[in-house]
RNA sequence: CGGAAUGUAGCUCAGCCUGGUAGAGUGCUUGCUUCGGGAGCAAGAGGCCCAGGGUUCGAAUCCCUGCAUUCCGACCA
């Protein structure tokens, strides 16, 4: 017994099971020892924990700059949406009313048998439903909001909650309640919402790459993959390690099937009045799952560094009390150097023992751990180590040159995590060019997704078969390779 | 909502078959020795055994009924 938990505790592995004993397993444990999410009381609903939250917080302010740069205006709509509004669009019932929270009562009361539960007499007349996503309800203020060509375009977008009451969640990529900013823009013709819609997913693609370090197959959704009301569905579908998909972002053309809906109407320069079309694009906490899924290994995971909580951990390492006045202060200089370098570092001051600091930031995947310990005093040098390449990539600098030295570390961490992810997504994606290689790549179990020529699937019986068999599903049509289709397990 | 599994210490679990005073590892607290890729010894705190009913002299254990969680499907960002 002592000898079987001495082995599990000498693992070489910080997370246990290994991504290759146990996938979803290992995403889990790595959630718990980041210390990122958990539980809560509500299935579905997760509690963001600090750590896990300001990944969150950093994806609001670099993504939410560059959707401010295209013009499009925050705001905040209402958490819970009439009833009346949702039934105005048939597809879009279709698309949600299995997974609607409803709101009917206003009040509680204490019933007979002494139970506290919805007061009977405090029963709304129109029940209402708590946003699954806010098109209708922006779609009536867009209604409100427009009347003249002049007042287009209107781009806006809101940060906030939404509810979707899930069958089977998972924590971050499938959950009850979920944080995602949602834009809703309207146009005064059809050749601008669709170059709009495009126009979001390409700055998703953007941050995906430039700040998550998460590469993606840039396409379109088939048709019955598309949003509920939406002609056009663009996608950035992302590569897990486990070789299953997983949808980064969305960025609908809705055509004018909102704007017919909610009746969006303008007053064009020829006189004549006409319907808007509209666009609505959207990320979600999901893509934190996405993060973990895509760099973590089996030590934890491994922030890419424009969206780690903070980049640098700084650790002191004190053997004699009387060293730890003047290593603490050696920790809080070093913290204000990095901090004018423009590098994020938070000091572990915990009295832990050297290697427990180490690997507390190890399984956090705090993308530079930088060590100050005497030796490290007596001869002005520390020593630092990137999480992506480990103990062998340690490198050493003079005290006053080790911010510009981590700065360049980190800039070029991030270029190997996405150049890493890019060339492991490669090596999931197959060209194949027949059913018969479709069920057989999915048959031996091999990882990742095909390519296909759209034809061969398309309309086919066959292709159905497999699909159900094996859980796939089409995720998009390539940008780069329009007549082709991705076809993958996903999340 | 179907299929399967699991609810016992903060965490991971053993005990259940064969009913008889609640166990281990880890974590936590304290002390000493250690300390740069998971240290050691010692002492200590910590449990309504998911809930409710049965059966029994006696239930963590056997039998019902709930509830919850996880995994696999269907639905979906």
């Amino acid at each position: 017994m002592a000898d079987a938990a001495k082995t599990v505790k000498n693992a070489k592995t910080a997370i246990t099971p290994t991504r290759a004993e146990n996938f979803p397993e290992w995403y889990q444990q790595v959630i718990k020892a980041t210390d990122m999410a958990e539980n809560s009381a509500v299935r579905g609903c997760y509690i963001i924990k600090p750590y896990g939250f300001a990944i969150w917080e950093n994806v609001q302010k670099h993504l939410g700059q560059m959707i401010k740069d295209e013009d499009v205006q925050n705001a905040y709509f209402p958490l819970l949406i009439p009833l009346s509004y949702i039934a105005k669009e048939a597809k879009h019932i279709d698309g949600f009313a299995k997974e609607c929270a409803v709101v009917t009562h206003h009040r509680l009361s204490v019933n007979d048998k002494g139970e506290l539960g919805p007061d009977k007499d405090s029963q709304l007349t129109e029940p209402m439903i708590i946003r699954p996503t806010s098109e209708t309800i922006i779609g009536e203020s867009m209604h409100n909001w427009v009347q003249s060509y002049r007042d287009l375009p209107l781009k806006l977008n809101q940060w906030c909650n939404v509810m979707r009451w899930e069958m089977r969640p998972r924590i971050f990529l499938r959950t009850a309640e979920f944080l995602w900013q949602e834009g809703h823009n309207a146009f005064a013709t059809a050749d601008e919402a669709d170059a709009d819609a495009r126009r979001m997913l390409e700055v998703y693609r953007t941050f995906l790459e430039d700040y998550m370090a998460i590469p993606g197959i840039v396409g379109v959704k088939t048709p019955d993959e598309r949003f509920p009301g939406a002609i056009e569905t663009y996608t950035v579908e992302a590569f897990m390690q486990d070789g299953k998909a997983l949808q980064a972002c969305t960025s609908h053309n809705l055509g004018q099937t909102f704007a017919k809906s909610a009746d969006i109407k303008f007053l064009d320069k020829d006189g004549t009045q006409k319907l808007a079309w509209t666009t609505s694009w959207g990320m979600s906490t999901r893509t934190i799952g996405g993060l973990i899924m895509m760099h973590g290994d089996d030590d934890g995971m491994i922030m890419p560094p424009r969206m780690a909580p903070y980049q640098v951990a700084i650790l002191p390492f004190i053997k004699d009390d009387a060293d730890t006045p003047a290593i603490m202060k050696a920790c809080d200089e070093m913290r204000a150097a990095l901090k004018s370098a423009g590098i994020t570092a938070q000091i572990d001051k915990t009295e832990a023992r050297s290697s427990d600091k180490m690997w507390a930031a190890i399984k956090k995947g705090v993308p530079v751990r930088l060590e100050i310990g005497a030796r490290e005093l007596a001869e002005g040098k520390v020593s630092f180590t990137r999480r992506d390449l480990g103990r062998d990539g340690k490198q050493v600098a003079d005290i006053a040159a080790a911010p510009d030295m981590v700065k360049a570390s980190l800039e070029q961490m991030h270029t190997d995590m996405l150049a890493g992810a890019r060339a492991r997504m490669d090596a999931q994606i197959h060209r194949i060019n027949s059913l018969a290689d479709l069920r057989a790549f999915f048959a031996a179990g091999t990882m990742g997704g095909v390519k296909i020529d759209y034809a061969l699937i398309k309309g086919s019986a066959e292709y159905e078969n497999i699909a159900k068999e094996f859980s796939l599903s089409t995720r998009c049509l390539p940008f780069d390779a329009p007549d082709q289709v991705i076809i993958a397990k996903s999340y």
